[in-house]
DNA sequence: GCAAGGTC
């Protein structure tokens, strides 16, 4: 009897491509099936899946949030069913017949797990066939051959692990989010939530905030000198010895230090009392793992969402490694020297890698993380051209390329010279430091290697003090975390995981808890994590995670099973819920509270009752009275972007001032009654006659300052005209004696206030429209929403979409289809960002 | 419509 072919399934479709050319010597073809990528060759196929094809919730039952109580979710079932319908029936139609399958899904646990989803769906068409498990960490032609050359069994108890994971997640998740929700009757798009990773992420946020809001600052003063040798200056700073004989350059007491300052502008010379010299050899940085990488992304610029969504695209066209590892160690396979070699000859790479490639021994550094799932990012070696990729992409693809050099280069060395000197018995500090041997900085200018001048001096020379001078300044309160800070932070903490971090963070923005960058907590996040300090604990710690990977481990190990762990966790849900519901009322006014809070400008003038920001049903903001309909009185805001309200307070008003966020045309639109109030006091000023009705009615164009901030030249018999032309929101505009040929009106010049500005030479209103509709018209208007870069612009183009009205009005999966690397779940999230 | 984890 003939054998059916063998099917090896991956997690992935990029995997899947790899593994069937190393397995078939470059042979394999691929086949579409269900939009499926099949690769074959020989007696083989081989389907990557997509991460996750099936997935965990209650049945349909439980859908509605006000048919079932929260604390119901907690016993109830949970269900298994396909997400990604065409890849089950693909891999369906392959495991009928296959004669033998393959797991090949990554390795680590939710691989094991992913790896097990795809065993059952085989075991439901074909109950026989033989199941066997691989495992590699990179996708090399050593590791893979290799790996199916001592093929072993799925893990099931490690599987079981991440299935306990997931119904904890779920489970506590869910209830916890619809009971908060409800208690604060915040159902459909603004649902309150909370969950094991989110909940400690965002107490940090909020703790760093509380911190700040509670700190005091204290008055101190710095004393600074500036010492002279051979006319060559350098700065030294005062210090003394604290109780603990620790150095402080502080003084926290404005009469010691003034009497100090007067003792030192009265000395013209000091006295060296120490010269310290040293060497400190400045080791290169390991290899990228996603938080290093992302954090290396964020020095230069980008947000953590954006990097991983280039180094997403990067590695998608094969210019980079998988995105998402822990790991800092290079696989033993690479081979640095291969891999230089090919820079070798470009244009912005070859002079360092052939200098890195004379180097003797190339010894990589490593990290301290050392993990199966996949390598350290890096190069693949292949080599995209200049117009392959746009700006963004190419500047993240050279920070790859720079940190896999740094990781071949060598060592730095630095000289330190530490000079003390004494004037009138006081201590005068300088630092020095010199970079000796560039090392890796020569490949690698992400880190500073700037250098502090102070010459050789001996002890006991007299310096010449040419300059004193004494700062008075304040103790600042600790920073906000910023994006990359938080996320190296959520690493620390163990919660959770490579791929999921950055994406933790967007949800809290998405959610309105944080906003700005660096993130800043809303009331709703302090009274969100006050509910669960005060009810609900383990939800805003990082010790359920803790908890839960020792659980997992457990499973893993043999020493504890899905059934116990999950069951247990379900009983302490049940504790939890005691307290909420009982403490329901009280929870649910704080967070309505603390969500008006986050709407409030402040009083309104006609009734005095608040102020807030609300949505109309068109779906624009404006500003409206809390105590409508008694009160009906409103403001306008401007139409682009979603307001944001600031501490700054305008004083006349007693109104926040407001800021607009907008991506790239994010701007401050300040107190919304000062604006109106200015549009109130402008006269309009004609310039000439309205092109659409100035020949038959008479009307006349104007320049208009409306009540929602904006400028325009509009016609003066508006409404019954509605002809208009933009005009920039900011600067002084002047109507100068030029006049437009063609369209008799006269020059408009926009000068900023800031002498050092240029004015800008607008020209001809209707003229400068029909430039700005035409640069529209070329496509770059597209770049400015996030995750479109020059190249996807160009995509979008040949494939009928010009403008963001274009891209919004079409359907996702139709633009998906048309574009390939572009899925239609993207093209949602730019929609949502085009608004 | 809830979570967190894969991946696009």
């Amino acid at each position: 009897m003939s054998r059916g072919p063998e099917l090896i399934i991956t997690e992935k479709d990029n995997a899947a491509r790899r593994i069937a050319a190393i397995l078939s010597g470059e042979s394999a073809e691929a086949e579409r099936m269900n939009g499926v990528n099949v690769y074959k060759w020989g007696g083989k196929r081989c389907i990557g899946l997509s991460g996750h094809v099936v997935g965990v919730d209650f049945p349909p039952e439980y859908n509605d949030w006000r048919d079932v109580e929260p604390v119901e979710l907690i016993d109830a079932p949970i269900d298994k069913h396909p997400t990604q319908e065409n890849i089950v029936a693909a891999l369906r139609r392959l495991a009928r017949k296959a004669g033998n399958v393959v797991i090949a899904t990554d390795y680590d646990r939710e691989g094991e797990l992913i790896g097990k989803e795809a065993y059952e769906l085989v075991r439901e068409v074909n109950e026989d066939v033989n199941v066997d498990r691989v495992r590699f960490s990179s996708i090399t032609k050593r590791e893979v051959t290799e790996a199916f050359e001592n093929r072993d069994d799925l893990d099931f108890d490690l599987a079981a692990a991440g299935e306990a994971r997931q119904v904890i997640d779920l489970v506590w998740g869910a209830a916890l989010t619809r009971f908060l929700s409800l208690s604060a009757r915040q159902l459909g798009n603004d649902f309150i939530s909370v969950g094991r990773v989110q909940g400690p992420t965002l107490k940090l946020i909020v703790d760093r905030e509380r911190e700040i809001d509670a700190f005091d600052p204290e008055d101190y003063w710095e004393l600074f000198a500036d010492l002279e040798k051979d006319d060559e200056s350098f700065e030294a700073r005062f210090f003394y010895l604290d109780e603990d004989d620790n150095e402080a350059e502080r003084v926290w007491d404005e009469a010691s230090a003034m009497e100090a300052f007067e003792t030192l502008q009265t000395k013209s010379t000091a006295t060296v009392t120490s010269v310290n010299r040293r060497t400190r050899t400045d080791t290169p940085p390991a290899p990228f793992n996603t938080t290093q990488f992302i954090r290396a992304a964020g020095s230069i610029g980008y947000s953590a969402q954006r990097a991983m969504s280039i180094a997403e695209d990067l590695y998608t066209a094969g210019y980079i490694t998988y995105p998402r590892t822990d790991n800092t160690h290079y696989p033993e396979d690479l081979d640095p020297r291969e891999l230089l070699d090919s820079f070798t000859g470009t244009r912005d790479f070859g002079d360092d890698a052939e200098s890195l490639l004379e180097q003797e021994d190339i010894e990589p550094t490593a990290g301290e993380k050392e993990t199966t799932d996949h390598p350290p990012i890096h190069p693949t070696g292949e080599l995209p051209s200049a117009s392959d990729l746009s700006e963004d992409e190419y500047e993240v693809y050279e920070l790859v390329v720079r940190r896999f050099f740094a990781t071949v280069a060598e060592a730095a060395k630095w000289e330190h010279l530490r000079v003390v000197a004494d004037v009138a018995g006081l201590s005068l500090k300088a630092n020095g430091k010199r970079l000796v041997k560039e090392g890796y900085h020569a490949v690698y200018p992400y880190f500073s290697s700037s250098e502090s001048f102070v010459p050789d001096v001996e002890e006991g020379e007299e310096l010449a003090v040419t300059d004193t001078s004494i700062e008075a300044k304040q103790t600042q309160p600790p920073r906000r975390y910023g994006q990359s800070r938080l996320i190296e932070t959520m690493e620390q903490m163990g919660i959770g995981t490579k791929a999921t971090r950055h994406d933790v963070i967007q949800k809290l923005y998405d959610r309105g808890y944080i906003e700005s960058d660096p993130p800043k907590p809303t009331r709703l996040a302090r009274a969100v994590v006050t509910a669960g300090e005060d009810f609900a604990d383990l939800i805003v710690s990082e010790e359920m995670t803790a908890q839960l990977e020792e659980d997992m481990l457990a499973i893993a190990d043999g020493t504890a099973n899905y059934e116990d762990v999950t069951n247990e966790s379900r009983e302490m849900l049940e504790q939890v819920f005691e307290g909420l519901m009982e403490h329901s009322d009280e929870l649910g006014s704080q967070l309505k509270k603390s969500l008006k809070a986050d709407k409030t400008l402040g009083p309104c003038p006609d009734c005095g009752e608040d102020l807030l920001i609300r949505k109309s049903r068109h779906g624009s903001y404006f500003v409206g009275c809390d105590g409508y309909p008694d009160c009906t009185y409103t403001l306008p805001l401007p139409s682009t972007g979603k307001p944001l309200i600031l501490d700054e307070e305008c004083e006349e008003h007693e109104l926040h001032e407001v800021k607009m966020l907008a991506g790239r045309k994010t701007f401050t639109h300040g107190c919304p009654q000062c604006k109106a109030d200015e549009a109130d006091e402008q006269e309009d000023e004609v310039i000439g006659a309205c092109p659409d009705c100035g020949e038959e009615h008479g009307g006349e164009l104007a320049i208009k300052q409306l009540r929602s901030g904006s400028r325009l030249v509009g016609c003066t018999r508006y409404p019954d005209c509605d002809y208009s032309l933009p005009l920039p929101r900011r600067g002084e505009i002047e109507v100068t004696d030029e006049e437009c040929e063609e369209h008799g009106l006269p020059h408009l010049v926009v000068t900023s206030g800031d002498d050092d500005d240029e004015p800008w030479e607008l020209g001809c209103p209707i003229c400068n429209y029909r430039e700005y509709q035409a640069r529209q018209a070329g496509g770059s208007e597209l770049e400015s929403i996030q995750g479109i870069g020059e190249k996807t612009a160009e995509k979008l183009k040949e494939a009928g979409i010009e403008d963001v009205p274009g891209l919004k009005d079409s359907d996702p999966d139709d633009i998906a289809a048309k574009v390939s690397g572009v899925g239609a779940d993207t093209v949602r999230k730019w929609q949502a960002s085009a608004d």
